[in-house]
Formats: structure tokens, sequence, C-alpha cells
DNA sequence: CAAGTTAATCGTACGTTGTACGAGTCATCT
DNA sequence: AGATGACTCGTACAACGTACGATTAACTTG
């Protein structure tokens, strides 16, 4: 009734590949899926979350607004595709059975931490439409390898929820420090300026401090310390 | 030059203290910043996020639309302050010499979590605008509670990121699942197709797992292992 | 080849929203 | 009395998402 086009994802017609003749390839590229949230992405680089409007997704594809909507449902989904799209991750090989297990839970979350932070609208997006594909992989290979790990079933969920979060909040802390230079120079001028009401984050210049990827990484150790026993020798 | 009203908070004037006659106290209240961010949140709380519309806040408040914005500078402070105002914290005395510190920084994390999962619409605002007072106010305690305890001052910022984060990640993963029954069951549903895709969560069912609170508390106490030196003993 | 079907594009128009602007009311001060 | 400032609100407008239907191009079926 309202979808036109709702679950698969490819779908595009061959029309264009120059059957005859006209081997000039036509500046204007025939619209798709893969383009839109292309540019959709883009444009939220660019833009930001609230620069995203439909007529201008619309002509940075050289089409028309009303195009848009055969590909997609509606602007919801341009979200939820554009986010997803930025989390879709090509990591180690995920069955690699020698497991250097904490150095591939490591590296998964830090580079999923350091994608969002490429595109810091992504943080603001996240608490709207978890639960993506790629979000699902993700956890799926958070917890394969956990398992593999020597993680107990019963405790299995405490421990990817727990790694999870703290990836989660920790991104999202960054990235609304990262968002605009305006705020966080007013957050700093309304901290110095009570600084009297807050003594000990102005001494510590906890908002000041720089070293967010040390911090990361120093908590994350003592988390993966406390969830896995100390049994990794193989 | 644009607004009309920023810093300062109360500003109300008395003249509605019925100096001769006209006991009836008028149904109608005036307007006033306390009363606009009351409802903002209680319509917030009933409506979600989107349902927050300005003519529709005035309503409730038996007021014209562009009242408001006498109070306010605009729709974005409105959410502002709504945030801000859920998260203010009567915690135990902050100078609690007699250190139950560990129990202090649990309960205000987890009176923080309980607080933000009572109006699940704060975690999607989150990203967005860190930074109110009360939130400044917390990580305040939380750093001087964390100093008392012993937590060294080279390591205060890590620490408190560290715990921080992972009650944001918590509360922004939990509130996403809170906020429709539709998405949750659709996702539920598209990983049980899929369950050939993502084997190991569908095992241990982690999306229907409902013992959050556990996870929660269990992973805070790993963390809290971690970052204090185990010299706690009075 | 003709006629129909489907995929895709897009112009127009509508309803909803945030809010600029300026007029209006009322209490207080000089 | 007149002026000032605090406060309210009706009207209006621009920007946005998108419903609707017309339009075109390609392929299918006869």
């Amino acid at each position: 009734m309202a979808a036109k086009r709702s679950g698969g994802q490819s779908k595009r017609s061959e029309r264009n590949v120059s059957p005859p003749s006209g081997p000039e390839p036509r500046s204007e590229q025939p619209l798709s899926l893969e383009r839109i949230v292309a540019t959709a992405v883009e444009l939220l680089d660019a833009e930001g979350l609230d620069g995203l409007k439909m007529r201008r997704l619309a002509d940075r594809l050289g089409a028309g607004a009303m195009s848009l909507y055969w590909h997609v449902g509606n602007k919801e989904e341009v979200f939820d595709l554009a986010l997803d799209a930025v989390l879709a991750y090509r990591g180690p090989a995920p069955l690699g059975e020698a497991g250097d297990w904490r150095g591939d839970v490591v590296h998964m979350l830090a580079d999923w931490r350091a994608g969002m932070l490429r595109h810091p609208w992504s943080a603001a997006l996240l608490p709207r439409r978890a639960l993506g594909p790629n979000i699902l992989f993700r956890l799926e290979l958070l917890s394969s390898t956990l398992s593999r790990a020597g993680v107990a079933d019963a405790d299995l969920n405490v421990a990817i929820w727990s790694l999870w979060n703290y990836v989660i909040g920790a991104t999202t802390t960054r990235a609304s420090f990262e968002l605009s230079d305006e705020d966080r120079a007013a957050a700093q001028q309304r901290l110095t300026g009570l600084s009297q009401h807050y003594p000990t984050i102005e001494r510590s210049r906890l908002l000041l401090d720089n070293d967010w990827e040390g911090a990361f990484n120093k908590g994350l150790d003592f988390l993966l310390d406390g969830l896995v026993p100390k049994q990794y020798n193989s």
C-alpha cells in the first residue's frame, strides 16, 4: 500500500550499457539507492544533520526531489541507510582460529569508534535507530569472538553489552564535543566562569583534555580485564 | 540583538499576589520558564521527540504559540532545558567524608541511568547537547568522589570518562529498545529471519535478554575494579 | 509492428512547522 | 498624565516533507 520499494537492495536496470552507439557516459548517472545513500553521507558530512533536506539531496544527485521517493520510503529511511552505511566493517577474518581474540575485539571496537568520529552526525542518529544489519554484524562478531575466547555463555551477554555500551558512550561523548566549536567554546567559557561551582573538573581540566584516544584504550583494557577470566595464555 | 532573555533564570513578576480583591486563583497561571520546561517534559514523555511542537506546547500551557518566545530563544533551547531538567540530581551529601565512595558513585550513576530511562527521549538528545549545568554537576560530583577515593590526578580523567561513557552507552542502547515496540519487534523478526547470518547472538538471545540492570551493574563493577587501585580499606 | 505493462522520473501543490514582526495589554515609575 | 518596560499573541511567511498524478522510456506480448 504505502511502500513501493522495500526490502530488496539491488534492482537496477542495465539500460545504460551503451547498446549500439553512445559511448559518452552521460554526466547524469541514473538514480540508485547506492548513489542516494552515498550522496546522503556526503551531504551529512558537509552540512550536518540539519543540512540534509530532500531537495538538496536531490539537487546533488541531479534529480528532482520526488524522484528519491521511488527508491526510499521517506526521509527517515535515508537516515537509517546513511547510518548503517557508515558502520560497515571490513575487519580481520572473523573465523581466525589462532586467536589474538583480544586484539580482534579491540580492533573492531576502535574501528567502530573511528568510523563514527569520521562522521560525527552518526552519534546523534544512534539512539533513534539501532540495529541495522551492520550493527548486528558487529554484535555477532563481538559475540563469537568472545565466545571463542572462553567467555561462558552465561556471562556472554553481560560482556557484549558492557563493551558495546562503553564504545557507544565514548563515541557519543566525543562526537558531541566535535560538533561545533562554538558550543565547545561556550561550554569552556561557562565552565571557567563558574569554576567556583565545579572546582574539581576545573582543576583536572577535564573538558580540555585531548587524549580521548588514550582514555578510551585504557578504559577498554580495564573492562576487558574484568570481563574475561585471566586464563588467556593459549 | 537576537536574544531577548538569555542567562538568568528567575525574573517573575509578583503581580498576581491578589492585592485588594480577587482571591480566586485564576485557572490560567502566568507563563514562566519553569512552567514551560515542566510542560515540555510532560509533552515529551507523552508524545516523544517528534511530538513536541511549539503550538502544542503553548496549547498545553493555555497560551499563544508566540508567547513562548519571550521566555526561550527558540525550540532548540526548549530541548536543552528539558534535557537538563531531567538530569537534576539530589544525591547523598556530596561532602560525606566517611566515604563509601564506591556506593556513592554507583548510586549516582544508577540514578542517572534510571532518570534517563524514565524519559526515553532524553537519550536521543544527549549527543547533540551535552554539558548543561546538571551534567556538569554530576561530572563534578563524580570527579571529586573519585579523587577522594584515592584516584591519582593523572588517572582521574580516564576514570571519569570511562564511567561516564559506560553509563551513557548503556542508557542510549537501552533507550533505543524502549522507544517503540514495533521497532523492537521488527528487529527481533529480522534477527530471527536472518538467524543464519547471526548465529551467536541468536543462540545467546542477546536481544531478548531482559536483565539490563544486572548487566549494567556487573559491567560497572568490572570497570570500577579496574579503575581504582585495590587499596580501598579505609 | 502495435498495444499494453512496468520502471522510473519529476512538476505542482498541500499541510505542517518554526518563527519574524508588530500591535496590543497591563503594571510600575517619574 | 505620560512614559517605560514586561509580557502576550494574531497574522503571516518561508521552508520543509511528501501525496498525487502526469510523463517518458524500456521491455513484453500479441
